[in-house]
DNA sequence: GTCTATATTAAGATAGAC
DNA sequence: GTCTATCTTAATATAGAC
């Protein structure tokens, strides 16, 4: 998500061209469906002068990723022990659909690549995020532990906010045809169909919940 | 899915041979990543024989996808009016997620195509399958209506299944490794949490939920 | 920093022998 | 039906002038 080396303004706007070219493709085609040429041309710039700021096709999709992890992660690190379990768990329900509202081309490149085998990001799954699910996991299991929330499998749980969310990011062609909207129109009503679902399913004690 | 013109017994092995190997590929590359040599080799053929069977990499896409809409809608179809409603919509989560269990490289293939634009079946996604979900939409609708089921929008409900249940297909990598898990093992606990999940958000009577 | 020209390889597809 | 050889185009990448 990085430009390389922008020492001069020049390198910093064209590196940031290249990028968002880059995303732009990648996003849509994974690494190996995409062209120099469609980038090239969606950045406004030859093929040759792409090469001259990247070494390789390999490294734009590799800066592409470099970032990608960490900001994807965001939401779940900022989910805390403080506060009311079910609404916290809400609160990231919410940050993580307002990611695939503002970033959806970084949801693509990144269901890309997972789809793709996961080649360049398979240590970071199995390093970072791992450790991050799990760290999260045994937050939820103590808050379960409290009586403050409702018994679910926390992994599952943390997969499921993953796919409903996400889906409004890689899916959103089948989404807007489906729903017959354009734009954000369906965020506002995912947002408050899955708040219902977590609410629901969430809340400890089904005779107090409403 | 189905070979084309498969007269002859090694027509139809050979074709199917194909189809098979092409599935592998095209599910994890999309069409433009994939290559000829690629199935080619998976399918144990050289490039001429497979171009024997198929005029055009294109044609075999498109045989792959023929019959993939019918197949991938077969669950939300066995949706019916008969029967309890929330037990009814519990049904065809646990037949899509066994469709995710059987036909993982049909799901990343859809998701494939979806990603990249879904040039191949946006007419089908406007068509057949809009028609199908407004339906079963109506169906829903009228169950809330008669109070049998909780007040959900049945658009974003159904779009969760979808994501919920494709999502141990398409980001199976990242499942297994989050989890440790090799196999079907995660599908087991995934049919729990999401019962539950589902189970505590259509129940209509909150007061009488368990 | 940017361009034209080009080297090199890969990929889709065809020709024609067997 | 299957093979080797090959055509053609596209794609990654580099050379070298400006």
């Amino acid at each position: 998500m990085s430009a390389p080396r922008a020492r001069t303004r020049i390198q910093a706007k064209n590196s940031q061209a290249i990028l968002d070219a880059a995303l732009d493709i990648f996003s849509q085609y994974g690494f190996r469906g995409a062209t120099l040429d469609q980038i090239a041309e969606r950045a406004g710039l030859s093929k040759p002068n792409l090469l001259y700021y990247f070494p390789s096709k390999e490294a734009i999709y590799v800066a592409l990723l470099a970032g990608l992890m960490d900001t994807w992660l965001a939401p779940l690190r900022a989910l805390h022990h403080d506060g009311d379990p079910v609404e916290e768990i809400l609160g990231y329900l919410r940050r993580k659909l307002e990611m695939s509202r503002l970033y959806p081309r970084e949801s693509r490149l990144f269901a890309n690549e997972i789809l793709q085998g996961a080649p360049q990001i398979l240590d970071q799954i199995e390093g970072d995020l791992k450790a991050l699910v799990d760290d999260k996991a045994a937050l939820i299991r103590l808050w379960i532990a409290e009586g403050r929330l409702a018994p679910v499998d926390p992994y599952h749980l943390v997969f499921s906010i993953w796919a409903t969310t996400q889906h409004y990011a890689d899916f959103d062609i089948q989404v807007h045809r489906v729903l017959g909207q354009e734009g954000d129109a369906p965020f506002a009503e995912a947002e408050r169909f899955l708040t219902h679902l977590y609410r629901s399913a969430l809340t400890p004690n089904p005779l107090t919940a409403r």
